[in-house]
DNA sequence: CCTCCATATCGGTTATTAGGAATATATAGA
DNA sequence: TCTATATATTCCTAATAACCGATATGGAGG
């Protein structure tokens, strides 16, 4: 049970939702995700955390870099079904598309950090 | 998005999958489901409103009752496809088959709210 | 060792949510 | 019309969650 409720929470915030749209384009790291999403650092690598203990999403270092993608479903058969629906579903939202369509704009080697 | 959100919001609370998972066995009025799950009647009621909102339930009166079943996922694409899968998922909890195996005793003529 | 940079974590604030008790609504029956 | 009953709604409280700014962590390079 708490398995499932750990995934179903993870996807009833419509900024989670939008990392997970995008890491259907390509794997990214945190500060390109920040930067399609946009809103804060913390933000961004908090809502991470939560996709992936429930199993949405894995993580790998790369150097200083964190790469996030999205998880093949071996950790959670729910978050694998719904990962699985997700692909053909909001595609259509004005929301999701413009920021979708923004990604290929998005490269890690021209994001500054401003504090 | 908002339609996709609030399913997923209705499906992350223990207490609605419960009463997703018994009505899978049968129709229930508001006071059986009370009975069934152990909550306050109005928080029955808040929860089933919540998922009736949600397009997962849907309700009939009769009288003094309301009958809540499953809804036919017209409504809601988001609500079938998970209603679909929740069929499968969660059986085997001790939770839920508790829950479920003690449905059969449960009887509206046979219940009396205490206030 | 010192600094820079990407990411993670902490602290605090505000908004949302779940729950119960009490009250309101509505239907059925005397 | 009066009463009893099932459900919905309101009000309040406690717990949870989302967000940001600030700070901590840890790898890379000088």
């Amino acid at each position: 049970m708490k398995e499932f409720i750990r995934v179903m929470k993870a996807l009833s915030d419509p900024t989670r939702v939008k990392i997970l749209k995008i890491l259907e384009k390509r794997l990214m790291c945190v500060c390109e995700i920040q930067t399609a999403i946009g809103v804060a650092q913390s933000t961004t690598s908090k809502n991470l955390k939560l996709l992936e203990d429930a199993g949405l999403v894995e993580s790998q270092k790369d150097g200083l870099w964190v790469n996030y993608t999205l998880a093949d479903g071996r950790q959670s058969p729910y978050a694998a079904s719904l990962l699985g629906n997700l692909r053909h579903w909001l595609n259509d939202e004005q929301d999701i598309s413009t920021i979708m369509g923004s990604i290929d704009q998005i490269d890690r080697f021209e994001i500054l950090n401003k504090n």
